[in-house]
RNA sequence: GGCCCGAUGGCGGAGUGGUUACGCAGAGGACUGCAAAUCCUUGCACGCCGGUUCGAUUCCGGCUCGGGCCUCCA
């Protein structure tokens, strides 16, 4: 019996899919326009994890995970214009770093990855209902969403149409008639991306794109959506509108899942506050990417997570100590109490503290696959990659010295492989080695 | 200003109305030629003020501080 907490009841509630052999995930995925940062990668690798226990408890077949690729966006369309490029060369590069640097944190690739340009014909379709429906209006090119037709706005974030009104910070474009309605479709210039629609050329806003392919691909009500905290408010609040008074009321989701942020000292990892970090950095200079997804998962998914080397550190030594409890061996029986953890709103600390305390190698191994760890075997994970030949023969040579009590020799050998990133261990059966 | 979240030892981080997990780092010890790894031992915390209670870190209220959203954002 899993559990989840629910950002719309906020509370945790027994997850009960509506339909056991189809259940359905949408999680808000990358705007290629850029590298993605370690706070990109949260989501990614948390509902990855989350994925895996579904499909632990439901069977592999049973869920159907779409995370989208927006692929027309404002920030897409500057980048091209900087490079000169298309903006499908940026978004086809990005889109290739993207899963270079997710599969390299263990994140597997989801069911269905569904890109906004090739959708347009249904989100054109989906706005035109809208309007249809006295939701959505017409004017200056823009078409936008009448947020006083949907007395139900602001159920996800909580807040009143009022408060948003008090709050704005935005100077309320002229086209609007409330200054809370936001835009489903926006004009084109000529020179810039855009598709033929009834109301002229343009292409289609942030938040019905996803309406659109989740709509398309997954039914209008699916049981998990997921995305960052920063996405609660406008961005799924407008999904939510949008869906529900395209589809009879029907709610979108029937579980609102966050995560929280990474934080850079006490503030939020993001682009547009400069404080990131990259994977592709962090793997660059020799981390490996379980430890990094090992870092993600160290807090619990919804708290903040404060992004520092000590944590890095820390995380590659525990893996250290999993693969050496593990070894080579082959996964066995997957552990109650890891289980049990994760059944709890994904309680991946609890989870990996419990993790730390198994000595049975074939249920560590099991168990560690739900979190996506312990992918590798433990020769693999210490020895990886390295001439073993060359150094045997170093160990053998070093082995000599000893023998003969040329400490300074021995030593001398030993602070060279060290050198080289390979430690040596002298145990009662001999010397092992294992890379740093 | 509005709405929301959080505050646990040097760091990370669970959890609980009643002996305060666990990990990392630190200290001491065993082992080692010395290390490394491993094992043993060990010091260190529940923001402040009230309230409820026999008893609160845990529940309630206030305060302080921090963070998030209200604009692109995972």
């Amino acid at each position: 019996m899993i559990r989840l907490y629910d950002t719309m009841a906020r509370e945790k509630r027994v997850f009960e899919p509506a339909d056991p052999e189809r259940i359905t995930m949408y999680v808000c995925g990358p705007t290629v326009y850029g590298r993605a940062h370690i706070g990109n990668a949260r989501p990614a690798v948390v509902f990855d994890t989350l994925a895996r226990l579904i499909r632990h408890e439901y069977g592999r077949d049973s869920l159907t995970y779409a995370r989208n690729v927006t692929d027309v966006d404002d920030k897409i369309i500057a980048a091209a214009e900087e490079e000169g490029v298309e903006p499908s060369v940026i978004t086809e590069r990005y889109e290739r770093h993207y899963l270079e640097d997710m599969g390299a944190l263990g994140v597997a690739p989801p069911t269905i990855a569904p890109h906004a340009t090739q959708e347009i014909g249904p989100m054109i379709a989906m706005i035109e209902r809208l309007v249809a429906g006295g939701y959505a209006y017409a004017a200056q090119g823009h078409v936008l969403f009448d947020v006083t037709k949907d007395p139900a706005y602001g159920i996800l974030s909580h807040r009143d149409r009022e408060q948003m009104i008090a709050g704005a910070r935005v100077e309320v474009a002229p086209y609007k008639r409330d200054p809370a309605d936001f835009v489903l479709w926006k004009p084109s210039e000529p020179d810039i991306i855009g598709w033929d629609s009834p109301w002229g050329r343009g292409r289609p806003g942030w938040h019905l794109e996803c309406s659109a392919m989740i709509a398309t691909h997954l039914g209008e009500t699916i049981d998990i959506h997921g995305g960052g905290l920063d996405l609660v408010f406008p961005h799924h609040e407008n999904e939510i509108a949008q869906s529900r008074c395209a589809h009879g009321g029907a709610a979108l989701a029937r579980f609102w899942v966050h995560n929280g942020f990474v934080d850079m000292g006490a503030e939020k990892m993001s682009k547009s506050l400069g404080n990131i970090v990259t994977p592709a950095e962090l793997l660059g200079a020799g981390h490996k990417g379980e430890t990094l997804r090992l870092a993600l998962l160290s807090a619990h998914y919804r708290s903040p997570l404060p992004w520092t080397n000590a944590l890095i550190e820390q995380s590659k030594t525990i893996l250290d100590r999993l693969y050496r409890v593990a070894g080579n061996s082959e996964a066995g029986e997957m552990d109650g109490q890891v289980l049990e953890a994760l059944h709890d709103d994904l309680n991946t600390p609890a989870a990996l503290t419990r993790m730390q305390a198994l000595d049975n190698p074939a249920t560590l191994k099991a168990s560690a696959v739900l979190l996506g760890l312990l992918n590798e075997s433990g020769d693999s994970w210490f020895r990886g990659g390295v001439d073993d030949a060359v150094i045997e023969r170093r160990i053998a040579e070093r082995a000599e010295a000893k023998k003969n009590r040329d400490f300074a020799t021995a030593d001398r050998i030993r602070d060279e492989l060290k050198a080289d990133g390979i430690v040596l261990e002298d145990g009662p059966s001999g010397t092992t080695w294992r890379k740093e």
